[in-house]
DNA sequence: ATGTCGATTCCCT
DNA sequence: GGGAATCGACATA
């Protein structure tokens, strides 16, 4: 496990350009991290901020591995980081779909039932469209996923560090509002939509 | 036991 | 750009 792991603050800037690959039933989907949000340790805006509970159980487990959480309807995927028990982790706002796009498009089409098919870059550029596209379910809660032979499926690839990255206010929350927790990929058509980009 | 509140998405103006 | 949808997890008037 190497250094960065041990610092969601780091490591979210990292997992920029590295890949999510999904298989089921002998089939791929690749997905290319474009935009990450860090929630630290003593971090308002953390699930893990209140201690160990039921939902964030999966948070104060080794790094590398899954922490899967329902809200408002929709799943959203973190990677776990820091030493266990610090309760850190970074989600995963968006992927730039590498490989198989057709399943996750078929995917995305059945969670979302009653609006017109999800297409174009509404495919995965948001954190509940990414889990839809990617067939992430609560089974992948507390899975390792740098291990190769994961029974479900779901695995991390690193891949070399991604030059431009830029930073921006976490999206969607109350507290902690102000800190520049939100890494994405400078001029990615696959970032969610919501915010402007810094230079 | 019950009320509050989202690490969201979609549809509407 | 704004608001509704919608329900489970969490905290507790």
């Amino acid at each position: 496990m190497e250094r960065w792991w041990h610092d969601a603050g780091i490591a979210a800037p990292r997992l920029i350009g590295c890949e999510l690959v999904r298989t089921l039933r002998g089939r791929v989907r690749r997905g290319r991290i474009v935009e990450t949000e860090a929630y630290l340790p003593d971090d308002p805006a953390s699930h893990s901020f209140r201690g160990l509970t039921e939902r964030n159980r999966a948070m104060f487990g080794p790094p590398a591995t899954a922490y899967v959480y329902r809200i408002h309807q929709v799943l959203c995927f973190n990677v776990v980081t820091g030493p266990r028990g610090q309760g850190e982790a970074v989600l995963i706002r968006a992927v730039q779909p590498l490989e198989g796009e057709d399943l996750m498009a078929r995917a995305r089409a059945a969670a979302t039932q009653g609006s017109r098919p999800p297409s174009g870059f509404g495919l995965t550029n948001g954190p509940g469209k990414l889990c839809q596209a990617l067939s992430i379910t609560p089974r992948h809660d507390g899975q390792a996923l740098l291990d190769p032979d994961a029974a479900p499926g779901l695995r991390l690839e690193i891949r070399p560090a991604v030059a431009e990255i830029r930073t921006s206010p976490r999206i969607g929350i109350s507290k902690g509002v102000e800190l520049p927790l939100r890494f994405f990929e400078a001029g990615n058509p696959w970032v969610s939509p919501g915010r402007p980009s810094a230079p």
